[in-house]
DNA sequence: GAGTGGTCTAGACCACTCC
DNA sequence: GAGTGGTCTAGACCACTCG
């Protein structure tokens, strides 16, 4: 292992160091034990009392490291028997990363790149006064986008924002790779929760031609809708992609689920 | 709110009720407020302390309830403010649903069927032994299966079994709708964790022939690997979804991700 | 029967937010 | 400055698994 067990805590028993807890340290330090091959997929992790004692901190605390491992399908227990360690810690993808195109691609080496089709405002429709929870006579600002992936076209984004971040949509440039991070920076415009569903559908006219492929070529759709900390929604968008180009990846255990692209 | 505050928990302070943890009814306690309307969309919830006051329990027991409902997405939570109400919690999907088709199908109330094509034993492909982990020479159970849901056929699922579970989806009938409750009840096999993948792909021959749509016609695809408890391999396939009859749900926010079909 | 994880108690200090 | 959530301590009993 490591984590340097007798680091002598100090009289002061609970210092919470400035801006890492303590359990994700240890969390890291058994997932880079993992890693290195000192833990083998199927083998049994040692006890949480022994771990405690190993990193000088209450068990509680070993617990919460644990947990965080069991959430990404590291680690499996079971009640009386030792945690059994499942594989591979795997990179799980960020929820900025799942998000936002631009950071998803730069994350992976790739270069995003997108390009307006079309920006306008009009009156919310009633699909856009539901998702959005719109009064009538509200107003959205409907964008069409290109999405670029090394060079190719490989999506097309038909968003539509409530007004408040309309507004500030507006004034991106055209050519900036990502608005996600344009909207935080200079707006302080957070999304923190998304919903998405997945489906295949036939390509259109439209997106026949900004893709490049024939009419009614098999797409990945994929329906997202964004939300502000205090449960607003703020956008909703219909993105779909050239099959083959891109693919969701879930992973779901009886604990929990963790998402990533590929 | 409810859950009888004043229920007299006795001298023993820390007996756990057979069956259900104390946690999981006051997470329960509060979802139902939610739902019933007593907290209001982008309200604040009492805090921590109040809580544990009027549930009788310890601190560290209510964060224990509003991580459960942080994770389902219903709460959020920042240092130093109160805690804000998201919204209505969703029927978040249980493992088994999400990894069965019958089960899935049944919590919707609609009416699942199976029919197998064919189920033979072959050599294991190169494919087959990195996905399954097998030594060469290995032999898998391959079954192709078309699902119907409320009479109409809309998947064709191609699926590969390691030895040890082939040879008890051998014996399966086969009308069985649920092949993973057969294997469960029958074989003592259950599934603990699975990695799905999601793409578009155009339909073969065999998926035309099979569910009656035209070659070439868009189709969700669901590339699905299971594991057991101690994360051995137990089975990988690639389902085909003919567009449109079925779609995958996924919730994710900062903390945590949640899955539910639709 | 020894050991393990799951649950729970009853406190504490700190970083942060809001007034 | 008062209050809140985030982290941590140092114990406890119980249900369960395994040898």
């Amino acid at each position: 292992m490591e984590g340097e067990p007798g680091r002598a805590v100090e009289a002061r028993p609970h210092t919470v160091r400035l801006g890492v807890a303590r359990y994700h340290d240890i969390a890291e330090a058994i997932r880079g034990a993992i890693t290195r091959g000192l833990y083998a997929r199927g083998s049994q992790l040692p006890s949480e009392r022994v771990l405690s004692e190993e990193f000088a901190v209450a068990p509680g605390t070993i617990r919460q490291a644990l947990g965080e491992l069991e959430t990404e399908g590291v680690l499996a227990s079971r009640r009386g028997s030792r945690r059994t360690v499942i594989g591979e810690p795997r990179s799980a993808v960020t929820f900025e990363e799942f998000r936002s195109f631009a950071q998803w691609a730069s994350s992976r080496g790739r270069v995003p790149a997108g390009q307006v089709i079309s920006g306008v405002w009009q009156n919310a429709s009633p699909l856009d006064r539901e998702a959005l929870r719109l009064p009538i006579a509200a107003r959205v600002f409907c964008v069409v986008r290109v999405r670029l992936l090394d060079g190719d076209a490989i999506m097309v984004e038909r968003t539509r924002y409530r007004d408040s971040v309309g507004a500030e949509v507006e004034r991106i440039p055209s050519d900036c790779p990502s608005v996600t991070a344009w909207l935080a920076a200079t707006a302080k415009i957070t999304f923190s929760r998304a919903e998405h569903q997945f489906s295949a559908c036939p390509a259109g006219a439209e997106d026949a031609r900004l893709l490049d492929v024939r009419r009614g070529s098999p797409m990945l759709m994929h329906k997202r809708m964004s939300f502000s900390r205090d449960g607003v929604p703020l956008e909703w968008s219909v993105d779909r992609y050239v099959a083959d180009t891109i693919s969701l990846v879930v992973d779901n255990s009886l604990n929990a689920n963790a998402l990533r692209w590929k």
